[in-house]
DNA sequence: AGGGTACTTTACCTTTACGTAAAGGTAAAG
DNA sequence: CTTTACCTTTACGTAAAGGTAAAGTACCCT
């Protein structure tokens, strides 16, 4: 048995081309068999795509993506892998706080702007209406 | 009279460097008059430098803070200068109110695993604690 | 043999906002 | 005259995540 996939079925699968999933192995994110120079996936190299796919949705680098996924396999246990996501996970949060911060505090001045460019607008519109 | 700057008082007094100004000179947003070769940075440049830093912030592109700055010399009037800001100001708004949605269902999410981690971490611990 | 399809590699292109050298001009100060 | 400081241009490099083209391989179908 042992399923596999072809690059275009997880292609397909994941929405995204073929030449994204090889740039992943480029990166070192994937490392599917060979069978003459055709790329065979095993479920596990479907399963660590997921991984990606995910890591990606929620905003990390693909580097980091690799170094969580890494562990996957060295870390038997999976606590360090565990650990180290739980990790990135605050990091993760801590610089989306910030950004609602920072977001928050533009559309504030966006909002400021746009009254005084309301304003400024009527002003001209009726000055050049009245002349 | 006529104040005038040299690249690296602004440079100074904006916090950027000098190959900042000049780039942005090389994109048409600034056309300081020349000394020789120096440039000389008249206080209308140091106004639109101002503009360029205060549209930066708010998250505009280069470009679009050419777009709006230019307007500023071709029209007279500013209304049409004042609608393409407004305009922008609206679409800045729409952007940034998407981003913070997304990034809440993020968090969210962030939360989510996190607490699916730490659940499965202290298991982990404990099988290993009690092994 | 020809056609069609999927796959492969190599390698340059894209975007944004600059950083960073390289190599030299200009001018005041010592 | 030389150092020092500041200025200039030209042009390649960076990050991230792929896009895209070129050119070749491999296999099935008829």
């Amino acid at each position: 048995m042992a399923e596999t996939y072809g690059i275009r079925d997880l292609a397909r699968e994941f929405g995204v081309t073929t030449r994204t999933i090889r740039f992943y192995e480029d990166k070192g994110l994937l490392a599917p068999v060979r069978q003459g120079q055709r790329r065979i996936y095993a479920p596990r190299d479907r399963v660590r795509l997921k991984l990606i796919m995910r890591g990606k949705r929620l905003g990390f680098s693909l580097e980091e993506i690799g170094e969580i996924i890494d562990l996957y396999d060295t870390d038997p246990t999976q606590v360090a892998q565990l650990r180290l996501f739980l990790e990135k996970i605050a990091e993760r949060r801590a610089v989306l706080a910030r950004q609602q911060k920072d977001i928050a505090a533009i559309v504030g001045e966006l909002d400021t702007l746009k009254a005084q460019c309301s304003q400024l607008l009527r002003r001209k519109e009726r000055a050049a209406a009245g002349a």
